[in-house]
DNA sequence: AACGATTTTGGACGACTGTCGAGTTCTTCT
DNA sequence: AGAAGAACTCGACAGTCGTCCAAAATCGTT
């Protein structure tokens, strides 16, 4: 027989994962600011309500810690991207209406943007981290995904290009860009609305034909 | 007057610039194996033949040594992307061999392209890392570039795509395949090579009206 | 109000970091 | 051979790091 849940249990589970969470969203806030190899648990706990020493109560040790913060940064992440998700009627709308809030994004997330691929190039050597940007890297795949077969479908043709390379080539974009736009150039945005529509042309090329 | 050039003066400065070469090859040896976030600079002194202190001797700070191991992290990746240039005498040659070294080199120097991430990453949070990876960027864009423009021209068109955003197409393919590759993908190598080829029709597509 | 459990604090620990400099070893030239 | 300078070693330094833990504070229940 199993041991009911009660009430009291959940509220308190319920109230260990919100502490949780409050500290993850500190953490992704400094690690956001300084980057992995420059963000320390003092730092964090400092851009917190709490003291240092909470961070072992609430988190084994640093690894656990910054996985939970990996995976509280897609649910961000796929929340931002699903309000990118435009309900256009038309593809001229869709295409920009698509460009620009990739634009938006890149302005005013940059810091979060930039620590994804922070942490992505991590996965590269830490094994522990692939697990989870393996899963962000395909849940992305699968907005541009769900852009580009619309944006075909109102211009009347299907994408010419499999998902996964479209993927890499939007996210190239917007990698070069972000890196652009941290450095200064103030080109960074426009360049990055123009690549955005001509490769939503370029892999979902319009029908001659119809 | 300026000060005459002496035989003696050139050999010392030569012997100093091989010394900082040599450690700067141990660090990069280092750098790819761990990442920047933990690299130290004992650890690469004790991949080679020197002590930690030596590090001071010819490296002002560690910045410094780090800013100088990517200036020479480019010289060796233009060397290797120059090998990959082919003289290819039609498109089709030019598509396979082009394809084929790019898998190689994703396979073979694994370690150095993750660095070369790990480092374009750093350059978001870092400013004093943006003018060389931007230069190194822009120095991997011009090789693209020759590929794509060549392969372009045996297939008797131009270009469909700016030189920018082609170099980050190829870049993102390249990317997402090391990030497969190093988490132990069979797959990843012939992804890559399908998705080159792809992507080499889709930026230079064939005339149709030749 | 008082008790036990949960939560939080902040100091201590050993290990590691970048940096520095005094001393030793090696080169080079007269 | 011996002096002068360059090249290198290695211990010391002041910090910082992740981790742990005993004590204090807070909370929920009676």
């Amino acid at each position: 027989m199993m041991t009911p849940t009660t009430g009291i249990d959940t509220a308190r589970v319920d109230k260990f994962e919100a502490r949780r969470r409050e500290l993850a969203d500190a953490a992704l806030q400094t690690l956001s600011e300084l980057g992995y190899a420059r963000t320390s648990l003092r730092e964090i706990a400092q851009n917190s309500p709490f003291s240092h020493g909470v961070l072992h109560y609430y988190f084994r040790d640093k690894v656990e810690l910054i996985t939970y913060c990996v995976r509280r940064y897609k649910a961000v992440c796929v929340r931002r991207y699903d309000e990118i998700v435009a309900e256009a009627t038309t593809a001229e709308e869709l295409s920009a209406g698509f460009a620009e809030a990739i634009v938006t994004t890149l302005v005013a997330d940059a810091t979060m943007h930039r620590l994804w691929y922070d942490l992505r190039s991590q996965a590269l050597f830490e094994e522990s981290f692939r697990a989870d940007v393996l899963e962000i890297d395909n849940t992305l795949q699968r907005m541009i995904w769900r852009v580009v077969s619309r944006y075909a479908e109102l211009v009347g043709t299907g994408p010419s290009t499999p998902a996964a390379t479209t993927y890499v080539m939007f996210d190239g974009l917007f990698q070069r860009a972000l890196l652009l736009h941290l450095s200064g150039a103030e080109t960074a945005a426009d360049e990055l609305r123009t690549g955005v529509r001509h490769l939503l042309e370029l892999v979902a090329p319009p029908d001659l034909n119809r």
